[in-house]
DNA sequence: CTTTAATTTGTATTTATTACAAACAAGTTT
DNA sequence: AAACTTGTTTGTAATAAATACAAATTAAAG
């Protein structure tokens, strides 16, 4: 499988082993869209590696994490996710439905790095902007 | 004390009765300037009311957000923590110090607003805003 | 001062996460 | 290909943060 092949890849080049349990770790949470929980990584890989533990998920996550392969995210009123995509973007949030999505703008962060470049923080010197967008999900027409 | 009584108005408009343990937690939490967690908290109003019960920490806390007399904040890599500024804000967050400060700026406000109001994203109702500036404090002269 | 309803306490529990040692497997060396 | 070495996984046990709940207590209204 193509996919697959990508992953051992990555994994190669942070020098990492490559084991079924990170293959399938990584394979989930490619697939999974929003941003899974390390409970919901284990209960969605679990299906693949029956006799997964969850100390393996949390490793796993954490060693990934170590070698810049994903992301943790987290909301203010929630338990720690996970995020295959590291290029930079931000996050579209939505209480009602707790659910989560990436948002990626060039245009927007294109502005920000300007505004921040002019207008500089007293003494605080910033390396990352991120964003939450809080808001609903409900107006959305299409499925996409 | 005048603070005391600037609490216990705030209190009174929001329908709870006042308690030691109530004014104490709100003005630990207005004192400490950086975003206590919810342990931070218990230790330092324990000195005020010796008998405290950590339930009645969470307890308060949870009254508070509801009430929106405070707010939750939390980093991607962290524990809960507790805001007494509920105005509009943003937040620097300096991983390596693991520090994080409240961040004001209305015209980054003004022009994030008109942004998203001409770009709308696809069904996605934004309702609020909210920056976490990653960087370091380190490059910062004087104590202010 | 009495009453009533809200609040606090303390214990017990849950949930998320981490520690650690033994068993195991990946990938390198011979 | 077999053996070796080191990294990885497992499972159990422990910790930490947060919550549930019932009993005791207290605020504030009458």
């Amino acid at each position: 499988m193509e996919i697959t092949q990508g992953i051992i890849r990555r994994l190669n080049e942070a020098g990492l082993k490559i084991t079924p349990q990170r293959v399938a770790v990584m394979q989930t949470l490619c697939k999974l869209r929003m941003h899974p929980t390390a409970e919901e990584l284990f209960a969605e890989v679990s299906k693949t590696i029956p006799g997964l533990s969850p100390t393996t998920i949390y490793n796993t996550l954490d060693t990934f994490v170590e070698k810049g392969l994903i992301k943790r995210v987290k909301t203010d009123a929630d338990v720690m996710r996970y995020d295959a995509i590291t290029e930079h973007h931000h996050h579209l949030y939505c209480a009602v439905s707790d659910r989560m999505e990436d948002y990626f703008d060039n245009e927007l962060d294109e502005m920000l790095s300007a505004y921040f470049e002019r207008k500089q923080i007293n003494g605080f010197k910033v390396s990352d902007i991120r964003l939450q967008l809080m808001g609903d999900f409900s107006e959305r027409k299409t499925t996409q």
